[in-house]
DNA sequence: AAAACTATTTAACAAATGATAAAAAAGAAA
DNA sequence: TTTCTTTTTTATCATTTGTTAAATAGTTTT
């Protein structure tokens, strides 16, 4: 998904704060498997995908868990880092060859000091991460592991093919084998 | 906990940033009890909570499950409504006679764009938010019924003493049987 | 194609949680 | 206090999920 196209979605800028954001922003590609965060690390950029796919897992003792996926247009951000200056807890890894765009935090801090639409702009960013947290926090809280396994793949069909069944079933919160169980009596 | 603390808790304003919120904002004092939040309506105000607790749940079929407990100095946001102008799907029912600040969300909205002080602020508003609805959500996604329970006291003791049991049980995701059990177990 | 490796499913049993009902404890009202 | 109501715990059984190990399917390498 283009640059552009991004920006704009999260919020209406003037094309002379567009232009200061664009400015900050450089491209970068890396190969699958790639570790793009790492964790007990203090990120200094922030990522928007422009192709490919990502997970970010942290451990639970000796486990892999996988607690967001992003795809096309979704922004890679370590919450701690970008909001706290501080270590994030989790991994990212990137699940394809990736294309992204990438914009350093200490930058994006400047123009928002400087810039009221950027601020804004901002502010809407985090705004709609906070829906999407909330939408996925009430998911976990109310549905079952089953409902859940369903909304996920009515929300993005193509994870099936995408994304190994094992970072699936801990993003869903269950074991591997627990989500084969449930796939086998859906069918 | 005073306005003055929150706002300034939140991110550091100039003097005269400050008092333009502190205009837009009145006190009002509800009894236990009272729905401020209804469900599928789009709420216009945002509150702060000066004395009291509450608590926001939706239903599951026909049980109510609470997601969410604010107690002094926390914000009370419907996130639908504050961010997209959209119904939210939450009650919020104070737990305590409270006593709340409130702020007009259209109000913020407009001072939102006039002053890129207050812009940020509510840029940090949100961000913090953020940090909470993710720790919530790894906490839900990492750990065990018996972790997130002990957790929660840990975090915040006296909830034991402010907040029935049943609220607490399907605010950590398990029915108010299970609980009892979990608390039996523990002792 | 055969071998080696990885991903997914199946099986068997254990542990945790849900559902329902009843008992006990705690609080509120008369 | 006594009664009434609400909250919390306990008991029983069903269901779901976890754990471990083995079997199957799918890929990649040789």
């Amino acid at each position: 998904m283009d640059i552009n196209q991004i920006i704009d979605t999260i919020y209406p800028l003037t094309t002379a704060s567009k232009n200061l954001i664009k400015k900050s922003i450089t491209e970068c590609n890396f190969p699958k498997g790639h570790i793009l965060f790492k964790a007990n690390k203090i990120e200094t950029s922030i990522y928007f995908i422009k192709k490919g796919i990502a997970r970010a897992y942290a451990y639970s003792d000796d486990n892999q868990i996988t607690f967001w996926f992003g795809k096309e247009g979704d922004p890679i951000v370590s919450m701690q880092s970008y909001v706290n200056n501080q270590k994030g807890y989790e991994d990212v890894e990137l699940l394809e060859d990736c294309e992204l765009y990438e914009l350093k935090t200490e930058r994006l801090q400047k123009l928002f000091l400087e810039d009221i639409h950027i601020a804004n702009w901002g502010r809407k960013f985090v705004e709609l991460e906070l829906i999407k947290s909330e939408e996925r926090l009430i998911s976990l809280q109310f549905n079952t592991a089953t409902e859940r396994y369903l909304a996920l793949l009515k929300k993005y069909p193509s994870i099936i093919q995408r994304v190994q069944l094992a970072h699936i079933a801990s993003y869903l919160g269950i074991t591997q084998v627990s989500l084969s169980r449930i796939r086998a009596n859906i069918k």
